[in-house]
DNA sequence: GATATTCCTAGTATAATAATAGGAATAGAT
DNA sequence: ATCTATTCCTATTATTATACTAGGAATATC
């Protein structure tokens, strides 16, 4: 339950794999809806800031659909859902400047938080929608039960 | 936004670092409630799943309070965390296996987020109460605007 | 002009979060 | 004994965020 990425997040990926998928041709979020299994009125409300931040580029009509608007190992993961969902800070009191005097100046926590952001973006950052595309990502240890 | 920390977890790591910080005394919630300005009776509620963890143990009574039950170095705050919220698992379908089948076999994305979840639980159970008393942790690189 | 698409705004049901409320049990102080 | 400070327990609730759904306007192709 802590450290949860909301399904826009997640389905941000999803949407993005499929459109990488395509290479050049245009995936139209109908198709990819049918694929994934996501709502398209959803899908369109979370390709929207991926089209902002300028990942991708809609065409409208028939035919139509998206495309990326770079090659796939130039993408990555933590672009990805940076730009549908915010920054990655795991507290409201690193990097809001709004809450940032909620709690002490010497509160000894928020360099806890502010490692675990980076860690994660590192994590993010570090994979590319090629990368996903190729299946070449590493295999992270899963700690078994009993283990 | 995304990979957000909910206010039990934040909140049970500063209730941690003040009963450690007491050593063997006893420290109430009603004092920490005060220190921390969070309400006593969330912080009830906070505690509660770390005392059946079995890192604090409470005493009734006039002069009563929690104490930790193991040494400040033996404590980490994944621990803490993840006794008050559960597992880290950024998706459902990591780690849960009621969900794992909602998403397809070949899911090349799941892999993302075992990794994320590895990398946030490497950083929290890197870091002790010693650490956080002694203030010895790291400072994480935090990138500025238009770097 | 029919159809397939992106594009845009608004609303809404559900669930999770973040508490509050009220009290019972217990241990020490007076 | 009684008072008070504390943990301990259960239930309820306000607020917010999430995860959508609905309805339509614009535009490109057939």
């Amino acid at each position: 339950m802590p450290f949860r990425l909301s399904t826009r997040g997640h389905y941000a990926v999803l949407l993005m794999y499929e459109v990488a998928r395509s290479g050049a041709a245009f995936s139209s979020l109908a198709n990819i809806s049918t694929v994934q299994k996501i709502s398209q009125g959803y899908l369109e409300q979370i390709i929207r800031p991926l089209r902002v931040a300028g990942l991708v580029s809609g065409r409208k009509g028939f035919g139509g659909g998206y495309t990326l608007s770079k090659q796939p190992k130039e993408v990555t993961v933590g672009e990805i859902i940076r730009a549908v969902e915010g920054p990655t800070v795991p507290v409201k009191c690193v990097g809001d400047p709004s809450h940032m005097d909620s709690c002490p100046d010497d509160c000894r926590a928020r360099r806890v938080w502010q490692q675990v952001g980076q860690a994660i973006d590192g994590v993010l950052d570090s994979i590319t929608l090629q990368d996903l595309l190729s299946g070449e990502i590493a295999v992270a240890f899963v700690p078994r039960k009993g283990e």
